[in-house]
DNA sequence: CACCCAATCGGACCATGGTCCGGTTAGTAA
DNA sequence: TTACTAACCGGACCATGGTCCGATTGGGTG
């Protein structure tokens, strides 16, 4: 564990201190409606509306307590990316600790690209918006591959070098590449595997 | 030139066959209207709405012609792109024929990123909507680089790579980068050069 | 238990991208 | 010149993400 965990939680779904009990009841419905109408209908075909009726509430709360379209997904996603995080930070290597830096960021971007495949929908609703790049979760994934990558190659621009590198593992290409290209998953985390070993290569006497 | 021109050309404002008087005069009255907001007061904050009246033009008309606000804003940029098309093709090296193929290919993301400081959000805005990838400019430019990157490193998978290279051009992060994090164009121009030649420096022989 | 206030609720409302179709007009042929 | 038709025009209309504010209610306080 070469930084804290707590730092760089997941984005607070749970409010800060105190919560009324009816909006306790409305955040929970709302989750609940939304992970299911995403799931039976794919994320893109499911409007506010509908989320707001079928979890038995108005609009206002409904946006009042999620803030926009892709916050509601990202926070419906959480799960998932707690996940994640908890294998990045404590689990097996490689993707948690103890493997070499350039294996943990190849296996790092296999989960995403495994998650991606499963949640593509999602993921693409939760990364629309200007505010996709302060959101906690693609924070936390930049710090990481920013870790990573100066441990493996003092001398990169890490900074840049993580924020390409995670474009390229973003859910608009990821599902061009799938639907309209019909590149296989294993194709895709064959490229990012390249794409590393080349991005590190260089730091690693000949 | 290694590949005929011709074939890749850019969308096609200009209708195929024959196009009444009255079309005619209407679109070029949208696309100078367009032109003139856009520049006026960003592109972000003109809706399609003031486009149509300033081009004392219906609503209707508008969609007709254009098909999107993305395909607007695309055809609003194709004069740069085609001149950004002609310096690919038949200008100097390196971003020209001549060079080597590494060396075009960093010439090639510089000029897309000068292209983005002074038009980023007229291609944030071309760039929304999943037809994004089959934009006849985004072709090119994959086209561009698939090609180049084979003829630098043929063992590599240059269809693959050159998409997640280009993501990283992409303009709402490019907007982040620079706007949000304060970053300067020198070091993006720098961090393309750096992942370029990271990506291409296995193939020449150490 | 009664009161009060702040937090919450919810639906009416708005802006905007995009669609549709009845009316109009440009170009053609006689 | 006139008649005809296909293309075009434009504004009313729709769907949807997001905002606002008056009405409501939870829960602490005397």
């Amino acid at each position: 564990m070469y930084y804290m965990s707590a730092a760089f939680d997941l984005p607070q779904i749970e409010p800060d201190g105190f919560e009324r009990a009816d909006a306790a009841r409305n955040r929970e419905r709302i989750l609940c409606a939304a992970r299911r109408l995403f799931d039976e209908r794919g994320a893109g075909c499911v409007s506010m509306d509908e989320i707001a009726e079928a979890a038995g509430v108005g609009k206002g709360t409904l946006f009042r307590r999620f803030g926009s379209r892709a916050s509601l997904a990202a926070a419906v996603l959480s799960e998932r990316e707690r996940d994640l995080q908890e294998a990045i930070i404590r689990g097996e290597p490689p993707l948690g600790p103890g493997a070499p830096a350039c294996e943990r960021l190849i296996a790092f971007g296999e989960a995403l690209l495994d998650m991606l495949d499963t949640h593509s929908e999602l993921l693409l609703a939760a990364e629309t918006g200007p505010a996709r790049f302060e959101h906690p979760a693609y924070r936390v994934h930049r710090l990481h591959v920013v870790l990573l990558l100066a441990e493996a190659d003092p001398d990169c621009d890490s900074e840049m070098l993580a924020e390409t590198l995670l474009a390229a593992l973003g859910a608009e290409l990821f599902i061009y590449l799938r639907r309209a290209r019909g590149i296989s998953l294993a194709r895709l985390k064959e490229a990012w595997r390249e794409q590393i070993s080349r991005t590190l290569v260089a730091a690693e006497p000949v």
